[in-house]
DNA sequence: CGCCTTTGCGTAACCGTTTTCTCTTTTTGT
DNA sequence: ACAAAAAGAGAAAACGGTTACGCAAAGGCG
C-alpha cells in the first residue's frame, strides 16, 4: 500500500486538510460527527503521519540520548545498564520518542552534534557513576532535560535523580539477617562515594544502630565492586579480626553480588562453612547469584523500573507532554526485594 | 545563537539556496571557488541542517532498529548483545543514523508501527539466537534489510550475518591445549542448533580430528549455556567416565565462559586439581575469567567490533550510502583470540 | 568570430504537516 | 424574531530543506 498522507485522508472524509491534523493531535473545535469520519477515514486508509513533516513545523524533539561510559560495557563488564537502557527505551517508545544510546567515547562525535544541533534531542539519561564529571557539566549546559540514573552530582542539586532503593533494600537485608540472630556484622562495600555503594551501607549501618546491634557497623570498603574486590575485602576483614582480637563476625552484608561471590569463594578457601560459620548477603540479584553454593540471598534491583521511571520523569520535563513535571530536585526510589535463599542462613 | 537556516547561509554566502544545499550535500556543478566560500559561510554561522526538513523531500531512513530477545536483558543475564547495540550505535551514529533499541517484548507497539509506516526505519539489527522465528519472518516481510547478528535462520537464506570466528577461535583453543601434550578432549557446550554453540563445536571436532586426538570429539550438550548448566555437564561427563571405563579426557573446551565457571566449580568440588589433573578453556572472555581460580584461558570474543561490523553491512545495504553492498548470503566473521591465562596448563 | 555545447548558478515548486486567519453556520440572549 | 456571540470548518501561509528547470557565461569548434 502506498504511503498516505493527510490529504488523502481529508479527501476521503470530506473535509479539508486543517480539520483532519487538528483530529488527529486532539485539538478542539471540531464537531463530535466530523471527528469519528475523520478518524474512520483514517483507519480505513491506515494513515500513519509523517514524523518529519510534523516535527518540521512544530520543532518538538523526537529523541532522547542515553549516556553510559562506554568501557564498562563494552567488555560485559556491566550488563546492568543495558537493561536500564531497554525498558526506558520501550517507555519512551510508547510515547512516540525514540531513545538513542551514546556510549561516552563517541560523545564529541558529528553524531551528537547534529543531534543536538538540529534539535531533535529532547534531554539526556544519564546512568552511572563513572560518567567524567566534565562531561556531565557539558551536557548540563545544554539546557535540555537531564535525569540522573544511580547517580547524583553535587553540581547539579535540581537535576532529578533516579535509582534503585539502595538504602532501604540494604535496612531489608540487615532486618532479615538480625531475625536469624547474628549480631555480629561487617559490610563490604565499594568506594563510599559512589551512590550506590554510600547508601546500600548508610542502610546497613542505620538498621544496626536501629537494632542496637554489637561492635557498630564495621565496613570494608574497596576501590572496585568486582568479584576479585570482594574476595580480597573478605581476606583483609579476618586479617583485621586477627590482628585486633575482635570476635569474627557472624554475618556478612556485600554491596553487590558480584563481591558477595567473591566473599562467599574466600570464606569458602579459608574454611569456612557458609552459613553456618558465617551468613552472607549481596545485592542485584544477578544471574549467578542463584546458582552459588549456597544460593545467595541477596536484593534484587528492578532494573527494568528504573528504566521506565527514569523515562516517566525525562517525559514529564519536556513541557506539554506530561501533567505533571517532577519537583525541582526530587529523587525517584525504585523498590527493591529481598530475594531468600540460603546464603543468609534459611533453609528453604 | 538562534538557530540558522540553509537560507541565512546563502545570504552570508551571497549565492542561492540551491547553491548551498548542492555544496552541502556533495553534489556536482559548483565551482570551486563557489564552493569554498559557501562552506566557510555554514561554518562562520555554525549551521546545522534540519534532519526532518531534510527527510521531508528525500524520504531516505534516519534510524536502524536493533532488536534483542528482552527477558535476556532484563534480569542482567546477558550482557553480551549490549556492547555490541553500543558500538553498532557508534558506527551508524558516525554516519548519521540513530539505532534504536527494540525490545521484542514491545515489538507489537505502537512504536514500532510508527517507525516503520512512516519511513524512518532502514532496517535491522537482529542479535540471538533465541529471536522467536516468527518475529524474524514478520521483519523480513517488512522488505527492509535485515542483519542477523549471532544466528542464522534457514528460512532465510540470503541475510547476511555478522557473528564471532566461533569455529577459528575453538579451532586455535584445542590446538594451544594439544601443544601442552594433552589428547584427551571433552566438550561442553548448549543447544547444537545454536549458532554459537554449533560453530564452536565444529572447530573444537575439526582440530581434534585433524590432530588425530584418542577418543574422538567428545561432547556434553546441555539445554542452557549458564554457569549451573557448565557444573552439571561436568557431573555428567564424570557419571560416562564411569560407566563405560573410558579413561578420563585431559583437558575440557567449553562454549562459553560461565559453562567453563561452571565446570571448573564442579570439578574442584570433585577433588581435580586444575589444571594438574584437568585443564579447561572458556569461550567469551567475559570480566570474570581473569577472576576465577586459577584464572581461566579463553577465547576473547569482539563484540564491539562485532557491533561494528554488523552496522557496516546494514550501511551497504541501504542504497547508495557506501560503494560495496553486501554479497547475497555472505556471512562475516570477526576474529577472535587466545587470551592465554593459566586454566590451561600454562604457568605465566 | 559566431555557433553550439558545457558548466555554474538562481528561481520556484514541492515534500507533509501545523497553524493562523477568515468565513460560515449555529447557538444564545432578549 | 433579530442581533450578537460562539463554534465549526476551510484556505493558505509557513517550516527548512531538495531538485527540476531555465538562463547566462564560459569553453570548444570549424
Amino acid at each position: 500500500m502506498a504511503r498516505r498522507t493527510i490529504r488523502d485522508v481529508a479527501a476521503e472524509a470530506g473535509v479539508s486538510v486543517a480539520t483532519v491534523s487538528r483530529v488527529l493531535n486532539d485539538k478542539e473545535g471540531v464537531g463530535e460527527k466530523t471527528r469519528a469520519r475523520v478518524l474512520a477515514a483514517a483507519a480505513r486508509l491506515g494513515f500513519v503521519p509523517n514524523d518529519s513533516a510534523r516535527r518540521l513545523t512544530s520543532a518538538q524533539p523526537d529523541s532522547f540520548g542515553f549516556i553510559v561510559r562506554y568501557h564498562r560495557v563494552r567488555r560485559n563488564e556491566d550488563p546492568f545498564y543495558s537493561a536500564v537502557l531497554y525498558a526506558a527505551s520501550a517507555e519512551l517508545g510508547r510515547h512516540g520518542y525514540q531513545l538513542v544510546p551514546l556510549p561516552v567515547g563517541e560523545m564529541e562525535a558529528e553524531h551528537l552534534r547534529r543531534l543536538v544541533g538540529s534539535g531533535r534531542l529532547g534531554g539526556f539519561l544519564l546512568a552511572g557513576p563513572e560518567v567524567p564529571a566534565e562531561l556531565v557539566r557539558e551536557v548540563a549546559a545544554q539546557g535540555l532535560p537531564l535525569v540522573l540514573i544511580d547517580n547524583r552530582d553535587p553540581e547539579l542539586p535540581n537535576t532529578p535523580v533516579v535509582a534503585g532503593d539502595d538504602q532501604g533494600g540494604a535496612a531489608q537485608a540487615v532486618q532479615h539477617l538480625l531475625t536469624h540472630g547474628y549480631r555480629r556484622f561487617a559490610c563490604l562495600c565499594g568506594p563510599l562515594t559512589w551512590p550506590s555503594s554510600r547508601n546500600r551501607y548508610f542502610g546497613y549501618a542505620g538498621a544496626l544502630a536501629l537494632a542496637g546491634a554489637e561492635g557498630g557497623a564495621r565496613v570494608v570498603s574497596m576501590p572496585e565492586t568486582t568479584e576479585a574486590s570482594g574476595y580480597q575485602a573478605l581476606l583483609r576483614l579476618l586479617e583485621e579480626v586477627r590482628t585486633t582480637g575482635e570476635p569474627m563476625p557472624q554475618a556478612l552484608f556485600c554491596a553487590n553480588d558480584a563481591m558477595a561471590l567473591g566473599a562467599l569463594r574466600a570464606a569458602k578457601d579459608q574454611g569456612f562453612r557458609i552459613p553456618q560459620d558465617l551468613a552472607i548477603v549481596g545485592f542485584d540479584d544477578v544471574a549467578m547469584a542463584a546458582e552459588a553454593t549456597p544460593p545467595l540471598t541477596t536484593v534484587r534491583v528492578f532494573t527494568d523500573r528504573i528504566g521506565v521511571a527514569a523515562a516517566r520523569v525525562l517525559l514529564g520535563m519536556v513541557a506539554g507532554d506530561v501533567a505533571a513535571p517532577p519537583v525541582a530536585g526530587q529523587t525517584v526510589l525504585v523498590g527493591t526485594e529481598l530475594v531468600v535463599r540460603q546464603s543468609c542462613g534459611c533453609t528453604v
